[in-house]
RNA sequence: GGCGGCGUACCCAAGCGGUCUAAGGGGACGGUUUGCAAAACCGUUAUUCGUCGGUUCGAAUCCGACCGCCGCCUCCA
């Protein structure tokens, strides 16, 4: 049984079959770089991050493409709006290019962080205007857009499949329209491919229309035309995404290539904090940044990135997630957890006699990544995967209490290791920083110094001089634990 | 107004018709270990899955009603 995903455009979970085979082409919905990331692009990119690292672990060759939009389109399809990026640069003093490059740059970091691997193409909307105002143009040539005052409108009238990934009728659209509709439009569901700039407009471009700035839907059509071709595999967003942008992507794309553009939609859920929408207008957003490093007021602490990754790996993608205090911190101890299992299994496994791995770990072992696998076979159920790595951080607990563990066993439990747990869900690191750097290597010399002058005191029976240097030790986050058989390792609390 | 989702132990969360007297994590409480800690290990913590009905030999899982949360429909991940 192989993987199955579940389709937002059949509404149903579906065998996954590449269009061909061995390979896969995925486009996800990239950031708008206005603004620092935030919980809610954690979510979105770790679960694809997920998805593209089990299709590569399952053999496929995926080439993985997410935007970078960098210019800030319309508040809304009505009117002229504010341009995003621009209002952010005016805040700032900026060029709107510097608004769009420190932030591009401040996401990358973040993601960095929660171990999501780079995209192998990351594009630029503004590198593609003149493909954006191509599409435009086929789209008017085939009658599905027209031109007026020099902004351009797909007609929606023109193409019967709209509303096809939502589940709307045009009808309904009319009906429960909440927007001012623009008296430019011929349908209130027409919605813009072009839109003429207005004077203040400092992102524009010329056009056949005259000066003006991409609608807010062709961009992805177009970038992912470029690189992935007319039709594409698996195209990715956040559900708030599926109408209108993705119903205007389809529209639009299929409308200009008279080909399917994608075959399998996914839509994952959205980010609650504390129990409530969080959102940008709203202003009660947590970035990533103010977890990892900043602190926000909300949270008593700040928080491992791969905690954070952690938390959302153990809901479903479709799921909603609440963040909370409570949950980064149950999440934290529970990556703690995950982290000591690992890093004890690496350190005792040079010091451990040589010997094969001991039979029924590896038959344990060979189940484990069967459950594994089904997990994430079914629709990418990471919450059992990440259960299958809590069991195995209990077998490798309890094979290190014991004395004639083979460093063969060691050895193929860590391999389980770096295989589920890093190559996979991508919480499990290569190497950690302890004994790795230069400045590691001394504060390992250092502490291993004070380790020692405990140790003497504590075979003096001296426990006041002793338990007085692992305090003060406590007191710079070092934690030291006294080990069976006498011996004393530390590790960052 | 239209559309969709959710309600499982103290908290988070998986489960989607029998293997459920319901994974996993956090927390709490016992025990082992320890000079004391910490960590780890062992054990305990839902005979029950919002409520009430129905379908079925059998339901947390399907259907209906009700109650309560939440999201989308507007740039947003």
């Amino acid at each position: 049984m192989g993987l199955k995903l579940y389709n937002t455009l059949t509404r149903k979970t579906e065998e996954f079959t590449p269009l061909e085979e061995g390979r896969v082409r995925m486009y996800v919905c990239g950031p708008t770089v206005y603004g620092h990331a935030h919980l809610g692009h954690g979510k979105s990119y770790v679960s694809f991050d997920v998805l593209v690292r089990y299709l590569r672990y399952l053999g496929y060759t995926v080439t993985y493409v997410q935007n970078i939009t960098d210019v800030g389109h319309l508040t809304d399809d009505a009117d002229a709006g504010e341009d995003k990026i621009g209002k952010q640069a005016a805040r700032e003093h900026k060029h709107p290019m510097a608004i769009a490059e420190s932030y591009t740059r401040s996401y990358f970091e973040d993601m960095d962080a929660l171990h999501c691997l780079r995209p192998d193409i990351s594009p630029r909307a503004t590198g593609h205007i003149p493909e954006q105002i191509e599409l435009v143009q086929t789209l008017i040539e085939k009658g599905y857009a027209y031109e007026v005052n020099g902004s351009v409108y797909f007609d929606v009238s023109q193409w019967p499949g709209y509303g096809k990934l939502s589940g709307r009728s045009v009808e309904d659209m009319q009906a429960g329209a909440r927007v001012q509709v623009s008296e430019e439009k011929k349908h209130p569901a027409d919605f813009a491919l072009w839109k003429k700039a207005e004077p203040g407009h400092i992102m524009q471009w010329s056009s056949p229309w005259g000066r003006g700035y991409p609608g807010w839907h062709v961009e992805c059509s177009v970038m992912s035309m470029k690189y992935l071709g007319k039709t594409i595999d698996i195209h990715g967003g956040g559900i708030e995404n599926q109408f209108p942008h993705h119903e205007c992507e389809i529209a639009q794309s299929e409308a200009a290539n008279g080909a399917p553009f994608v075959k399998y939609w996914m839509h994952h859920n959205m980010v609650t904090v504390d129990g409530q929408k969080m959102g940008k207008s709203l202003n009660n957003f947590i970035t990533l940044k103010q977890i990892f490093k900043e602190g926000h007021e909300r949270l008593s602490r700040t928080y491992d990135p791969l905690a954070v990754r952690q938390l959302i790996l153990q809901s479903h993608y479709r799921s909603p997630i609440d963040f909370s205090d409570a949950a980064l911190s149950a999440a934290q101890s529970g990556y703690d957890r995950i982290t000591e299992a690992v890093t004890g299994v690496r350190k005792q496994k040079d010091k451990a006699p040589a010997g094969a791995a001991d039979a029924k770990i590896t038959e344990q072992l060979a189940g484990a990544v069967e459950k594994f696998v089904a997990a994430m076979n079914d629709d990418l159920n990471t919450s059992i995967a990440l259960s299958v790595l809590f069991e195995l951080v209990k077998t490798a607990n309890q094979v290190l209490g014991r004395e004639e563990t083979t460093a063969g066993t060691l050895e193929a439990i860590d391999g389980m290791f770096r295989r589920l747990g890093g190559e996979v869900l991508g919480i499990v690191k290569e190497e950690y920083p302890q004994a790795a750097g230069g400045d590691e290597r001394l504060l390992d010399h250092l502490i291993g110094m004070m380790i020692e002058q405990r140790r003497t005191a504590r075979a003096n029976k001296d426990f006041s001089a002793g338990d007085k240097i692992r305090d003060q030790l406590a007191e710079f986050g070092i934690v030291l634990e006294d080990k069976p058989g006498g011996v004393t390792t530390w590790r960052r609390k």
